[in-house]
RNA sequence: GGAGAGGUGGCCGAGCGGUCUAAGGCGGUCGCCUGCUAAGCGACUAUGUGGGCUUAAACCCGCAUCGUGGGUUCAAAUCCCACCCUCUCCGCCA
C-alpha cells in the first residue's frame, strides 16, 4: 500500500510510476477526488462530535444539579441526525478510499530500469559455464519417466494436469533439496528456519499483496474462508502484523519450507509440459524484516543468498533486473534467478529477489520503534525464492543427465542421498 | 461437535452508564539521591486520523479507538443483539 499523503502530496510521482507500470495514471485522480471529499466530510463530521460532547458533558452537569435538560438533549438530538447522514457516508467513502488503495501497486526504485514487458529486464550478471554433451539430450520428464522417479500420467489421474508426483529416489532427492537448502541457509547466512500453517485468512493475503487484485490466482476453501498459500512468503511475513518491534530485533531473516498453491488462472496451456508450471509446487523461502535505510543493501545480500544455492548446485544461472513493466505488483525492486536447462535450451525461473520497501508493512502494519521514546514506523520486508523446487528438479535432470540414462547427483546433495552418487 | 470461562494500554490487571483525560502494578525513558552497584524518590510513558504551525520534526486544536460490527441513550469499556477469536473440560480424530 502506498502513503496516501504522498499521493496526495507528489501526485505526479505517482502518476508517473503508474504509467510506467503500465498501469492508468487515472487512478491518481480518482483517488485525490474522493480522498478530498472525505476529507470534508470528516472534518465536519468531527467538528459535529465535538459539540455533541460539550453538549453532553453539560447535560451531565445539569442533571447533577437537578436541573431541566430537555432543551439541551433535544439540540444533541438534531445534532446527532446529522452525524448519522455524514458518517453513513464517510463508510462509503472509506471503503471506496481504501479499495482504490489497495489497487495502487508500488512505486518502483529509481534504479529499476523503465520497461514495457520481459524484453526490458536487464541481464545484470550470469554464473557458470554451458556443459558439452557428446550424446543426444532428452527432456526432464523424459529422463524422469524412464527412471521411474517421476509419474505425470498417475499425477494427473489423482489431481488433473499439471500436477507432479515424485517415487523412489525422486522423491528422496526432492526431500533432499529441501533439507540442503534449510540447511545451508540457517549455518551459512544466519536464517531462523520457520514452518507455517498452509491455509491462512483473507486479510494476509491483503497483506503480502496477493489480495484483493489476484484473488483469482488463489485456492479458496469456501467452508471456513481460508486461502491456500501460493508461497511461504505469505504466512512468515505476516508473522510480525500489527506488531512494534523494538529496533533490536532487526533484521530478520527467516527461511521457510512449504509447499505452495497456484491456480495459474491466467496460463492456461503455457508450459504445460513436464515440471515447468505446476499448481502444487515445493520452494524454500527466504523472507527478511528490516529497518528502511538498510533495505537496499539488505536485498543485493539476500540475492547473493539466493544464488549461493545454485553455485553449490554448480547450475549455470544468470541474475536479471526487472524492468517497470515486468515487476510485480508489490515490488519496489526485483531481480530474477534464472536456471538454464540444457536439454530444452531453456532459462527457467526459480527465484525472484524482491524488496518491497513498506509497501507490505504498510498493508500488514509491521512497524518498529527506533528507541522507546519515538514515534513507530513501518519496517521495510522482502524475500527471495531460495529456491523453488521443481525447476532446480528439471535443470538437474537436465543437466546432470548421462548417456546411458542415469542421473549423476550434484556432489552437495549426496549426503543427503545416503552417499548416492547418481540415480538409479 | 457439546458445555463453560474470557477478550481492557508494551505486559499483568481493576473498572460494569456521566468524576475514564482508563485505577493499581510490571516494564521502559529521563532526572534526583548515593564511594560504585542495588535499593529509594520524582516526572514522563498508547495508536490512528483530520486540521493548524513548520523546510521537517517538535508542538497545538479536534475526532476515533477497551475483540469486530450493529443497537439503546443527550452520554457506552460499562446495557442489548450478532459475529470473531482465545482458554478449560467432554466427545471425535492424525
Amino acid at each position: 500500500m502506498l502513503d496516501p499523503k504522498l499521493i496526495r502530496t507528489q501526485p505526479d510521482k505517482v502518476r508517473l510510476a503508474l504509467k510506467n507500470r503500465e498501469y492508468k495514471p487515472s487512478q491518481v485522480d480518482e483517488f485525490l477526488a474522493q480522498d478530498e471529499t472525505w476529507r470534508r466530510t470528516i472534518s465536519e463530521s468531527d467538528q459535529l462530535k465535538q459539540e455533541r460532547n460539550t453538549a453532553s458533558e453539560e447535560i451531565g452537569r445539569l442533571k447533577k444539579g437537578g436541573q431541566n435538560s430537555e432543551a439541551k438533549q433535544e439540540e444533541v438530538r438534531k445534532i446527532n441526525d446529522r452525524i448519522k447522514a455524514l458518517d453513513a457516508n464517510l463508510k462509503v467513502l472509506e471503503e471506496k478510499l481504501n479499495q482504490l488503495l489497495l489497487y495502487f501497486p508500488n512505486i518502483p526504485h529509481e534504479t529499476v530500469p523503465i520497461g514495457l514487458d520481459a524484453s526490458g529486464n536487464h541481464v545484470v550478471s550470469s554464473w557458470g559455464e554451458e556443459k558439452k554433451f557428446s550424446f543426444p539430450l532428452k527432456p526432464h520428464w523424459e529422463i524422469g519417466e524412464k527412471l521411474g522417479i517421476l509419474d505425470f500420467a498417475r499425477a494427473a489421474k489423482l489431481s488433473g494436469s499439471m500436477f507432479s508426483l515424485y517415487m523412489g529416489l525422486g522423491a528422496k532427492l526432492q526431500r533432499g533439496l529441501i533439507q540442503f537448502m534449510l540447511d545451508f541457509h540457517v549455518k551459512n547466512h544466519g536464517y531462523t528456519e520457520v514452518y507455517p500453517p498452509y491455509l491462512v485468512r483473507p486479510e494476509i493475503m491483503v497483506g503480502t499483496g496477493q489480495l484483493p487484485k489476484f484473488k483469482e490466482e488463489m485456492y479458496h476453501c469456501d467452508a471456513d474462508d481460508l486461502y491456500l498459500i501460493p508461497t511461504a512468503e505469505v504466512p512468515v511475513t505476516n508473522l510480525h502484523r500489527d506488531e512494534i518491534l523494538s529496533i533490536q530485533d532487526l533484521p530478520k531473516y527467516y527461511v521457510a519450507y512449504s509447499a505452495c498453491f497456484r491456480r495459474e488462472a491466467g496460463a492456461a496451456g503455457a508450459d504445460t509440459r513436464g515440471l515447468q508450471r505446476l499448481h502444487q509446487f515445493d520452494k524454500v523461502e527466504l523472507v527478511k524484516t528490516v529497518i528502511p535505510e538498510s533495505s537496499y543493501e539488505e536485498h543485493e545480500k539476500l540475492l547473493k543468498n539466493a544464488e549461493a544455492i545454485l553455485q553449490s548446485l554448480e547450475l549455470r544461472y544468470r541474475v536479471l533486473l526487472l524492468c517497470t513493466g515486468d515487476m510485480g505488483f508489490s515490488a519496489a525492486k526485483c531481480y530474477d534467478l534464472e536456471v538454464w536447462c540444457q536439454a530444452s535450451q531453456k532459462w527457467a525461473e526459480v527465484s525472484s529477489c524482491s524488496n518491497f520497501e513498506d509497501f507490505q508493512a504498510r498493508r500488514a502494519n509491521i512497524r518498529f520503534r527506533r528507541d522507546p521514546k519515538s514515534k513507530p514506523e513501518f519496517a521495510h520486508t522482502l524475500n527471495a525464492s531460495g529456491l523453488a523446487l521443481p525447476r532446480i528438479m528439471m535443470a538437474i535432470l537436465e543437466n546432470y543427465q548421462q548417456p546411458d540414462g542415469s542421473v549423476t547427483i550434484p556432489e552437495i546433495l549426496r549426503p543427503y542421498m545416503d552417499g548416492r552418487k547418481q540415480i538409479p
